[in-house]
RNA sequence: GGGGUCGUCGUCUAGCUUGGUCUAGGAUACCAGCCUGGGGCGCUGGCGGUCCUGGGUUCAAAUCCCAGCGACCCCA
């Protein structure tokens, strides 16, 4: 548990949505429902947080795209179980101007078929195989429950989507293992914990063969489903007849897959770091790394802040995204709060006092401990405290998500820690789709799926049916 | 999908039940000045609201009624 109390925990949803106004993250005061402006703070945060995804992405091969926004319905309706599924949830573009359009476009819900149609001419052979794409777009879905800042919005303004063809199933299903490995590098980045767990047949992506997703819990014990992976089989290429020819020379419908991450990875990272003094940013994605308090007393205002500027450009060159606040109508005490809220790993306080010493004040932002230390060993120290703070953060974040994990024999102990709201349960399953449904239902809470994450002998017997267990089974109620 | 609560300066809120004294009060933030300065000092002055929008009832509406828009909560 973090040094610093998290009294006000449980009202989580009213907690996010202050800090996202005052620490200047997200102003979802746009008056459209489900729409919000990401804010200079915010949108480096954001920024840096899918500069993390873009360089694992890049790195694996994977090339950055940019497709149209809007989709073509006669492109939408062609996959049919994805039409299902998205055709109310789409905002539809009818007219140009005052003429009414003959086809009417879809504000993409996500891209699959906008890529498809244009996969169709690029793919032709073998060779071309795999083709790994990938674009940061928004994208729009008519919420009709009620939208929530940053976790269901309207228009979905922050939206990684990776798309990959392939020759053969086998090697699509080695591309869905790299996307895990990819989405797991992502969030140990930003130490966020999570679950890996292979979502129900009833609950996977429309269009897909299976999904795969990743879920976190939030501070008032749902969970928040951060990032899905999809083997889609050759359903869209069947349904775009998208072929290329074998080194045999037939035609063969391609293989695909389809991965995203949303702005929820933001939340996510505010999420499970923040407390009562606001947002808590691990050091790799924080826009401000560390700032510089000057402690101005009278008459040794200038000594200071000569000082402070000094060590300012010293932090510059070692690379350190720093912050002189020099705000002259401010006090010191109000600047520590300040900062705090925007979650600035680290404050450097220089006062008289270190001045006399050749020293500076450190305070970590996450427990709020204070050291000192010589101005010539600043930078190391400063390098060091930050690697400290995101080794404690990952510790305490996956110890606090692990004890919210809980494995039960029976429905009764399963339904209490639900009621509770004491995030993830695990019991045993047959396997059968009207026991896992059952199971949601006599709970009350949904079924996120089975473990991709843990290897276990599974010996027992499913707590719906009696009848011997196939698999572990994840319960919990979601965002 | 079903049910409920709510909408007042940028933010948080008082007032609404019982319409009139509301020219809508406070706190905070913001601006100017003084004073300070190691966890939100203090003081003085200032800025800021067609009481969500539209309609209705009434001599009179922030207050009552209807609709729309928006927000939040609960259940499925």
């Amino acid at each position: 548990m973090a040094a610093v109390k998290r009294k006000d925990w449980s009202r989580y949803g009213k907690w996010f949505r202050r800090i996202l106004i005052d620490a200047g993250i997200l102003d979802y005061r746009y008056p459209i429902k489900g729409c919000g402006v990401w804010l200079p703070y915010g949108f480096k945060i954001r920024r840096n947080v899918f500069q993390i995804l873009r360089n694992l992405l890049d790195s694996t091969g994977h090339d950055e795209t940019l497709f149209p926004l809007m989709i073509p319905e006669t492109a939408l309706a062609k996959e049919s179980s994805h039409v299902g599924s998205f055709e109310e949830e789409c905002y539809w573009v009818t007219h140009g101007g005052t003429d009414l359009l003959k086809i009417k476009y879809a504000l993409r819900p996500t891209s699959e078929t906008a890529i498809a149609p244009m996969l169709k001419l690029w793919v032709r052979s073998h060779a071309d195989l795999p083709l790994k794409l990938y674009q940061i777009v928004n994208i729009f879905r008519y919420e009709t429950k009620a939208t929530r800042p940053i976790l269901r919005m309207r228009e979905v303004s922050t939206f990684k989507e990776a798309h990959t063809s392939h020759a053969t199933f086998e090697d699509a299903e080695e591309q869905v293992k790299e996307a895990i490995i990819v989405y797991k590098d992502f969030f140990d980045a930003m130490d966020v914990p999570y679950r890996i767990s292979k979502r129900p047949e009833w609950d996977k992506f429309p269009g897909a063969l299976y999904s795969v997703a990743f879920d976190m819990i939030c501070p008032d014990g749902r969970t928040l489903q951060v990032g899905t992976v999809h083997n889609l089989g050759q359903n869209f290429s069947k349904a775009f007849d998208i072929t290329y020819e074998t080194e045999k020379g037939e035609q063969e419908h391609i293989w695909q897959t389809c991965y995203g991450i949303s702005g929820r990875a933001v939340a996510a990272v505010l999420t499970v770091h923040g407390d009562d003094y606001g947002v808590v940013l691990p050091p790799k994605i924080a826009p401000i790394q560390a700032v510089i308090i000057p402690i101005p007393y009278k008459n040794k205002a200038e000594q200071i802040n000569k000082a402070c500027k000094d060590i300012e450009i010293m932090l510059k060159k070692a690379n350190v995204q720093v912050k002189l606040d020099l705000r002259a109508d401010m006090r010191p005490g109000s600047k520590f709060y300040y900062w705090d809220l925007r979650g600035v790993p680290i404050r450097i306080e220089i006062g008289p006092k270190d001045i006399e010493q050749n020293e500076a004040t450190i305070v970590r932002r996450d427990t709020l401990e204070k050291q000192t230390c010589k101005i010539s060993g600043l930078v190391k120290t400063i390098q060091e405290l930050m690697r400290t703070m995101m080794k404690d953060l990952r510790l305490r974040a996956w110890k606090w998500m692990d004890e919210r994990v809980h494995r039960v024999d029976n429905l009764e102990d399963a339904k209490k820690l639900i009621a509770r709201k004491e995030g993830i349960v695990e019991v045993l399953w047959c396997g059968n789709v009207k026991c896992g449904q059952k199971l949601e239902e006599v709970i009350g809470a949904r079924v996120l799926g089975v473990p991709m994450d843990i290897e276990e002998k599974i010996d027992g017997n499913c707590v719906i049916c009696g009848k011997t267990a196939a698999d572990i089974i994840r319960v919990a109620i979601a965002y």
